[in-house]
RNA sequence: GCCCCUAUAGCUCAGGGGAUAGAGCGCCGCUCUCCGGAGGCGGAAGCGUAGGUUCGAAUCCUACUAGGGGCGCCA
């Protein structure tokens, strides 16, 4: 019996209600929230719905829950429930039907938690996408994390999901980046407006040893170019190790050249002006972006003939669109939210729907801190803190979870001393080492003869069962409402709640008797509920990218 | 000036209309004759301000204050 299954029954018992005559006309709720109440005196489980509901069948929260109350305490494996305050239902299980869930989460395996709220949909999710001009940084390393686990628990409720990286290999900030490189080699100083971290004397000594032609001797824009093709290669080729060392490998790695290349952002162009939404104003090109929602039109086609950036996501997100994705997720820092009116307003000039078929996250910045002040310098990068500055410091674990436990709309401070120099006082290892305690506690009670011979849920009736049992049965609730409100943090504060239970429980309830005691029924039952956790941690911990280790 | 995000414990953060607002860290006590004490138990400590909606607001709305970010024919 799980919360799932009383919010299955309470909606059963209102149909019945209604067609019995006893409610009034009223819409009926396909879904009750049925929660764990804050104060056990509440019993296992508490539901408002009569409060929320009262109104709409025409009677009063007390009546209706009366009449709820009547029919749930026929449900089997329901052991009371009481009214209280001014409806509240509380209900009570027998220690049978809670236990039970032990039993049904160790025979999903893998599969509990999972769910099929998103079965059918194609999700392009579109995250990190740095420029290829230097390492990634914070910010980057922030939407990895979040962008993959977010991947992960889309997954997890039946999504489609392709994870891709839109290649900014066209443009000026490329040029910059190659006029760099090129100084560097010619020991000059960097340009006004170039790169500056010493990875670009890293990349272009690199350039220079595997070019065969001495391409110093070529012509500035020769040798520039040269730069640009090589360099830009090898920058990218040091992301994508960066980023899969990182746990996160792209589906799609979208080239940004290839739209010019191929046609796509004439053709893309020509469609809206077919709609009816390009002008040409100044020599220019423009997109009337304010019929949709823009506070103002934007210039595709710059007056000098070159393509605005614009330009190359009008015709990125038609691709997107053409290769079949009803949703297109775009992930963005905060320093890009000003973009996100023209994005939809481009999604809504192609007659799509703003919201449904694109749909924007943005993520506030991350800030590293050492001794309570900002961490600003990286080594390699000159200016910025590198994903890898992070990795070195603390490890892939601790810090996309660290990243991955915070919601993307508020700011984030990291304290570097936290998560490397005391490492066991971190939240990951809080949670990682709960994990590799069932895989102890296992092992122990196999070398006494302990198995899962036989299963009694009613002998799990301990206080700190019933709570480890209850937060075990909201896995499934949380990857849902994670996935739904793409907020992928709420896995990792789940894991934190399940780690503090299965700690309670441990102290509380031994798995293998005392020595010399002989092995029991309940020595044998509580050993599936010691699998069970185990599931639901490594279960949660996947969906982080994070690994539960067996022993710390 | 306009737009976005944020404001909850000493710190970093959860809490998406319900009952006594939580976690980790830090601080003060306690706890091991037996599954790893990297644990557990107890304590001190908090919703920026002012209104509004509601039977009920940390949560929704408005104003204000404070912090961060953004407002190019840059990318």
């Amino acid at each position: 019996m799980t919360p799932a299954d009383l919010s299955a029954a309470i909606v059963r018992i209102l149909a019945g209600l209604q067609a019995a005559g006893t409610l009034g006309a009223g819409s009926l709720p396909t879904d009750v929230v049925v929660e764990r109440p804050k104060n056990r005196e509440h019993g296992d489980w508490a539901t408002n719905t009569a409060l929320q509901l009262a109104k709409a069948f025409g009677t009063n929260p007390r009546a209706l829950a009366e009449l709820m109350a009547a029919e749930l305490r026929g449900v089997a494996g329901v052991a009371a429930v009481d009214i209280a305050g001014p409806g509240f239902l509380n209900i009570t299980l027998d220690a049978a039907a809670a236990g039970e869930l032990a039993k049904t989460i160790l025979e999903a395996g893998e599969a509990y938690g999972t769910g099929s709220d998103l079965a059918g949909q194609r999700i392009n999710l579109e995250f990190v996408s740095a420029n290829p001009t230097g390492p990634i940084h914070m910010g980057g390393t922030r939407w990895a994390a979040l962008g993959d686990s977010l991947a992960r628990v889309l997954i997890a409720q039946g999504a489609e999901v392709t994870r891709e990286y839109y290649f900014n290999d066209h443009g000026a900030q490329i040029d910059r980046f190659a006029r760099s490189l090129l100084a560097r080699a010619r020991g000059l100083e960097a340009p006004e407006d170039g790169y500056g971290g010493a990875y670009i004397g890293e990349i272009a000594d690199r350039v220079l040893a595997g070019t065969a032609d001495d391409i110093l001797a070529l012509p500035d824009a020769e040798a520039q170019e040269k730069f640009r093709e090589y360099g830009v290669e090898l920058m990218f080729g040091e992301i994508r190790q960066s980023l899969h060392d990182f746990g996160v490998d792209f589906d799609v790695y979208f080239h940004e050249n290839s739209l010019y290349e191929s046609g796509a952002v004439e053709r893309s162009i020509e469609r809206l002006r077919e709609l009816g939404h390009i002008f040409e104003q100044d020599g220019a090109v423009w997109l009337r972006s304010s019929d949709f929602g823009d506070d103002r039109d934007r210039v595709v086609i710059k007056s000098d003939g070159d393509a605005a950036y614009i330009a190359g996501d009008i015709a990125y997100y038609l691709d997107k669109r053409s290769r079949g994705f009803d949703r297109c997720i775009y992930m963005l820092g905060a320093d890009h939210h000003g973009y996100v009116p023209r994005m939809m307003a481009l999604c809504a000039a192609f007659g799509d729907q703003p919201g449904t078929n694109m749909e924007i996250l943005i993520g506030q910045l991350v800030n590293l801190m050492r001794d309570g002040q900002p961490v600003r310098m990286s080594k390699r990068a000159g200016t910025v803190v590198t994903m890898e500055d992070l990795v070195d410091a603390v490890g892939v674990d601790a810090a996309r979870y660290a990243l991955a436990r915070s919601s993307a709309n508020s700011q984030l401070d990291i304290d570097l001393e936290q998560l490397s120099k005391r490492t066991n006082d971190n939240p990951v290892f809080y949670v990682q080492y709960a994990h590799a305690r069932t895989k102890q506690v296992a092992n122990n009670a196999a070398s006494l003869g302990v198995e899962r011979t036989e299963f009694m849920p009613e002998l799990l009736n301990h206080a700190s069962e019933s709570e480890l049992l209850a937060k075990l049965s909201e896995l499934p609730r949380t990857v849902a409402q994670a996935a739904e409100f793409r907020e992928p943090h709420r896995v990792a504060r789940y894991l934190e709640e399940v780690a503090g239970a299965y700690h309670r429980w441990y102290d509380n309830c031994r798995v293998t008797p005392l020595s010399g005691g002989p092995v029991e029924s309940v020595h044998r039952t509580r050993l599936w509920l010691n699998e069970a956790t185990g599931v639901v941690l490594r279960n949660g911990l996947a969906l982080l990218g994070v690994s539960a280790p067996e022993r710390m």
